[in-house]
DNA sequence: GGTTGATATGTTATACTATAACACTTCGTG
DNA sequence: CACGAAGTGTTATAGTATAACATATCAACC
């Protein structure tokens, strides 16, 4: 219970954002006894960069001017391993992927993403929309996916 | 307020849904000036035939077989018509697309897709998940994506 | 009835997203 | 040193989606 706000459209110090999750990521692989290799990290602090979703190819092109991989599997290995780990996020809507804000908690995302600035914030998820429905149907929930798309507080101005 | 109950995994009379669908989806197009021609008459009917969602090639190999078109724009193009008259959902998890289950209401869908079976039910959106974040961010949500992913009833049996 | 413009369809080509399969390396264990 | 597990490199291919242009259809208008 210390920062259920989301995180990604007000003003803040992101230098945290990438140091907390690093230091969690980091401290996770140890307990776990996995391989925080050079690839996994770099992909890892590449969409740690700013709270924007990035796809696998964007990543891909970033690891491959580095010298990490050029091949699509490259990637796609090391985003699937960040998203078993809890450290990434897959944004379905956008085919894309975007580093954990809250990788300190244990936690099933929700999301708001701006079609003005590409931003990505990350909510806790309440079990709103769905608990009801399953409950009543008998339906046994283990993942869920809660997307919201729209304009930012920023980018509401302009419309206006 | 009529019939907000997930529609999907319970036995009930499925040619109710298709007559009902196709009947609203006659009179929308109807209310609106919009020709509801053979390849999207066709396209939703065989969305209806199941509760389950099928990915846009899936449909195209349907229409082909029945010669109403065979290249990739021309299932695209109808599924795209019928998402925008809500008379379709896409389900972004499986890219993939599901006919309406509750076409004479207006609502914002939420979706469980049982992973055993393939069935997607709809149920009602309820802003819960996000509504308390968008606030106190002031996001301004357009557009939702719920869906649940897991075992309805049926399918929870064998798992036993 | 012919012209015109809007809407829909047919088709080619291509872009974008994702994974299967296999070769090679590294490293810890017995 | 043999061995197996885990990670990476690479080729090839599968699956999803759209841009762009050609053709057809049809209603409105003159
Ligand atoms: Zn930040
Ligand atoms: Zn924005
Ligand atoms: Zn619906
Ligand atoms: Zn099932």
């Amino acid at each position: 219970m210390t920062d259920p706000a989301p995180k990604g459209f007000e003003a803040h110090d992101h230098n945290s954002c990438v140091s907390a999750a690093l230091a969690a990521a980091d401290a996770a692989c140890a307990a776990r006894g996995l391989q925080f290799t050079p690839v996994r990290r770099r992909t890892l602090e590449i969409l740690l960069e700013s709270h924007e979703a990035l796809g696998a190819y964007d990543v891909l092109a970033r690891l491959n001017t580095e010298g990490l991989g050029s091949k699509p599997p490259v990637a796609y290995r090391a985003l699937a391993f960040l998203v078993e780990q809890g450290f990434v996020h897959r944004i379905e809507r956008l085919n894309a992927f975007v580093a954990c804000a809250h990788p300190d908690q244990e936690h099933d995302p929700a999301f708001m993403i701006c079609r003005g600035c590409g931003t990505v914030a990350e909510a806790q998820a309440v079990q709103g929309g769905l608990a009801v429905s399953a409950q009543t149907t008998g339906f046994q929930i283990e993942q869920t996916v809660i997307e919201a798309e729209g304009l930012c507080p920023t980018c509401q101005a302009p419309a206006a």
